[in-house]
Order: C-alpha cells, then structure tokens, then sequence
DNA sequence: ATGAAAGCGCTAACAA
DNA sequence: TTGTTAGCGCTTTCAT
C-alpha cells in the first residue's frame, strides 16, 4: 500500500506537503510541487488508509443507511422493492458526494445508534423506522438523521416523504369523479404512511358530502397466508358491495384483482381497483392498474440531499419535504358516468 | 465518547488491560478484574473506534459489496428485487459475523479495486460482475472475493451460484414430459446464467432426440418499451408456432402472460407459460406461473459462509458452490397427455 | 497479572 | 512555501 509518506520521500517534500495537495490547500503549496505531487499520486496509486482519517478529525466519510424491518419476515417482498431502489438512489446520491454507505438492517434504535457510533458516521438515513426510534437516534447520535417516510407527531427530526395525504385525496377525487360512491380503502396497518393515505381518502369524501361511516377502512393481514383466508371469507361480499377498492399499495391491489379474477368476477366491469406506487405490479397486473405513482429515486435523492445540508450546516432545519405524487390512470377503474 | 483509557482510568487499571479483557484474553487478566472491566464496559456504553481499529491493525471489520449495474438503467426492475433479497441476506449474515456492509453500486472494476483499497475491506462478494472485472478485481486486492452468479472459462475466482444448467434442463424435462414438442426459450441475453440455462433446455432436449435447430432460442430485448415493439410483432406469431414458452425469468414469464392476454390468447389453454425464479411475479400472474424456485436468501448467506471461509483460512479454496433449483410447478403449462 | 511504550497513517498547529 | 511535531485510539511487544 502507498502511504502519503512514500509520496513525499519520492516528490523529496514533507508528508504535511503532499496533504495539502490532496486537500488542494493548494495556495500553501507552490504551483510546480502541486502538479509533480498529483501526477506521483495517480502514477503510485495513492489510496487514502481511511483508518488513519477516521481516526485524526471527525470525518469517516461514511453515511450509516440504517433500514427497519417492517412488519418482520412475513410481510410480502414488494416492501423490500421498494426499499430497493431507494438504497440504490441512496448510495449513488451519497457516493456523488464522495462518501461511502454503510447499510444495516437493524431491528432497535439502539443497535442503530451503536453502530452509528461505532463507525462514527456523519450520517444516518433510517427507512422503515418509527417516530419514536428515530427521535431516539437523533438524541443520542451526533450525526445528523433523516428519516424517510415517517410522521411525527411533534416533529423534531427531519423527514423526507410523499404527501401522502394529498396522494389519497387525489385518487378518491379521482375515483369519486368517475362516478364510484361505494369505496373501500385497505392497507395493512394504520399508522404512518398508510393513515395519511387514508385520511386523505376522507377529505375527499368529505368534500363530497360523504361521510366516514360511509367508507369503508379495512385493515388486511400482513401475511400472505392470513390475507389469502381474509380475501376467501370476504373478498367476493366486498366485491358485491363496493363499487370500487383503493389499496395502498400496487402489489395488494394486484394481488386482489388476481383472487378476483380466480372468483370469476372481472376488473373493472363488477369492481373497480386502484393502487399505489407504480411498481411493476401495476404494470404486470391485467387491466392495468390505475394507480399513484411516486418516484422513490428522486425520494432518496432528496434525504441525502437534505442530509448534506445538514452536515454542511448549509441551511437550518427545514424538518419537513414531501414529494408530490401523480395520479397515473390505466384501465382498473371503470368510469360509471359513461356507462 | 468513552475510551479505552477513560474505561481504564475507572477501573484504576492500564488501557492494555482493558483491551485484553475486550478481547477475551482472559488467561492474562484476574478473574475479578476481567468481571469489574466487563461491568464498566457496559455501563459506560463503551463502543470500540473503528478509526483506530483499522489503523492499528489490517482488520477493518469492513465487507465490501459491489453490486454490477447489470445492462443499466433501462433493464427491467425484477434484477433490482433480486439483488434486493440478496443485499439483505448478505448484511444479515455479515452483521451475524460482527462484521459491517459497506455497499456500492459500481460500474468498472477499477472503482471496486479503489473502493476495497480505500476501506481496507477483509472480503468482498461482488454480484453482477462480469468474469473479466471479478478476475481483475481479485488480482488487485489482498482481500478474497467471492462473485456470485458468475460463469469462468477457467474459475479463478470463488463463486456461488444456481445449477441454472441443472434447472433448465430440469424445466425443459418437465415442459417435454407434459407432452409439448414446440418449446421456445427467452431470455434478455445469452451470457453466464441465461446462456446456462439455455445449455440445460438444450440437454434436455437432447435426451429425447430433439435436436438444437428444433429449440427456438430467442434473445428480447431489455428495454421494456422495445420488447414491447417485439412483442406486438412476433408474441401472436410465435404463440401458435410454439406450444410452450419459458422464460429465463418469472418477470418477463409474468409479462408475456398480460401481452397474450391483451392479445386475446389463453394461457396455458393456447399456450403455455413457465418461468425462472419464484418472484412476486409468479404470484400475481394469473394463470399462477410454472416455476424454478431459487432461494436467493441462502446464496446470500453460502457466498458469506464462504467468504469468511477464505479470509479466515479455514479451508482451501472450492472455488465453485451451485444451489439447486426446485420446480414448481402451478397452473401455466397444460398437459397435453391428459387432454 | 499488569503496565509502559511504540507505532499504525494521517492532519493541523506551529515553526522556520 | 515547506517542514516539524504532536496526537487521534488502539493493539502489541516487551518489561516488570
């Protein structure tokens, strides 16, 4: 391994010399000493021993990614696709900056502040974390934390997320438009995320007159198993009774309009279904599916983003950013005012 | 942040103590001050600094994953599900062994070289690298390497893979032996695991005197708005021609299946469906798709057991370990015997 | 059984 | 413009 002290025996400089270039202190160093220094750095293949810079300043150049299992093993994959292509805009954000990923998936906050301080990162990114761990992080972390996706009830670390309410109320309006009135909104759980959808669903309906006791908010079993007995019992009922289903996300709403279809009943003449997200299963789904896309690269791209200027104390805490999401209509829900 | 010394001045002992009973050199230290030491440690939260680990030592603690952007942006999002579940199982098994996950998505093999140099890295399992780049990588870091899912001309480089031969010989005997004759297989491309898979369909057919120029081997392109183009062109054509399709992946197979019945075909009735993988994609498409099941979780954590195989010298190099694929079969591939 | 001291590679304060 | 030096936290001889 080439040390900066090799360099500088080679260049006949000091090793504080050969730092300066690297840093591009280069008003300390004379313009000749700077260039012979950059060309033996790249001749000799000088590779930084990040041991040694952890260990002299603060700075690891590392960003601790630290992603929560949501809802444990059971929990269907799409969650995992999702949180896919996040870590990849994550690490291609953090890299751009010429820092480096550290990606744990923990299961406690305080496994994630240790490993926080372990590698003593100028960063963290929490996906799948909940209010209450990521204000646990933040206490006890030096480096500055933005979680994705969550919802604080008094909001004290920084977030970067979807409008997710608005995103609901605009499929509601959406789905309303089309003439439905019977509505039935399903997701997993009800907290977070999946609430807000829900209460942006309400707002809709409440614009319209509607009233809460008059949507219907069916909360499905996370596991596959579960689900599948759920949808044996009480799929076809629903089916008769509502007018159209709005999932929160693309892969249940796939999922249903396959058991749907395996109960002999078609999408979108007897129901209508819409998703969220855009995921493939939105395009794989047959009709395709109306949907809410949002865009989960730009959504990573934007945490690190707020990350950075939190490191470079840039600007102060902006605690809150949310992506809009944008109504995709495919062929799920049919438009009664047609007919 | 709490120190060595801070633990030893505590302890009214001298720092290498306190390292020693951090790690487990007991037989140098009194049974109660290894029992006061340990106490301190955990109740001062003591949490080691890697800086100074890596420095002092070679052992950074550090796996490098340098995951291969396989054909860029435009190749469809199933490869990303995939290395999604394996990026999972490798930080879980990583983490198991107290070792941390830096992750990169990389494009040359020069930045992997630079990345593993930079950091030190004890092991790197690298996924979508081409067998040049895994080779390079390998003569130019000390750490060991592990690729997954590579075919070597001559191996080189350790590897954890599927018997994708096996298994496409397996489907193909499975797809002969329900009777149909005209088989076609697609694939994005016919290099490494697609190319073996191909191999397989090839030796099964060959079994039954069925020779090459029977097979159809057709390679659809990767982008999804072209193979769409191709689809709309050849999909009808190559339905009545060919009694079953097999896919090298559930994504495309899923896919297809939605283009056919867009097309006013049946599956399996007009034709038949199988596909690769066991993904979501299997689940959601109905007919429910005619699989081989891989188990991406246990190559995850084969590729780390042997990792750490290597680094730690337990044993010679077995360069090549290959999972079996299972078939599953479902409801998209008629037989034809039985009607 | 315990401790003192050297040194890993680098940066930054200070000196020249 | 360049060099000297101290020190980051830890492990590892080598003494005691």
């Amino acid at each position: 391994m080439v040390r900066i002290k090799d360099i500088a025996r080679k260049a006949g400089v000091s090793p504080t010399t050969v730092s300066n270039v690297i840093h591009g202190n280069n008003k300390k160093v004379s313009r000749e000493t700077v260039e012979k220094i950059q060309k033996l750095l790249k001749e000799m293949d000088y590779v930084p021993s990040m041991g040694a810079v952890m260990l002299v300043g603060g700075n690891s150049r590392l960003i601790g990614v630290l992603a929560g299992e949501p809802g444990g093993e059971d929990r269907h994959r799409e969650g995992n696709a999702f949180a896919n292509e996040l870590i990849r805009a994550l690490e291609s954000e953090i890299y751009k900056r010429n820092y480096y990923m550290l990606l744990h998936f923990v299961s406690t906050a305080e496994e994630g502040i240790q490993f926080a301080a372990t590698w003593n990162v100028e960063g963290l990114v929490t996906l799948g974390f909940s209010a209450r761990d990521n204000e646990k992080l933040q206490l006890k972390c030096r480096a500055p934390v933005v979680s994705v996706d969550v919802y604080y009830e008094k909001q004290r670390v920084a977030n970067v997320g979807l409008d997710d309410r608005e995103a609901g109320c605009q499929m509601a309006d959406y789905l309303f438009g089309c003439g439905h009135r019977e509505l039935g909104f399903l997701a997993d759980n009800d907290v977070g995320v999946d609430h807000e959808r829900w209460e942006g669903v309400l707002l809709s309906g409440r614009k319209r007159g509607i009233k809460e006791t008059e949507i219907r908010h069916i909360i499905i079993p996370q596991n596959i198993q579960e689900r599948k007995m759920y949808y044996e019992k009480h799929l076809k009922e629903l089916a008769q009774t509502a007018d159209v289903l709005f999932f929160a996300s693309d892969y249940y709403a796939a999922e249903a309009v396959a058991y749907l279809q395996d109960m002999g009943l078609s999408v979108p003449c007897d129901i209508s279904v819409a998703g969220f997200d855009d995921s493939e299963a939105a395009l794989l789904c047959r009709p395709r599916l109306t949907t809410m896309r949002q865009d989960n690269s730009r959504k990573g791209a934007l945490a690190v983003k707020k990350l950075f200027e939190y490191i470079e104390g840039t600007r102060g805490r902006t605690l809150d950013a949310k992506l809009k999401a944008e109504l995709v209509v495919r062929d799920s829900v049919a438009d009664r005012k047609c007919i």
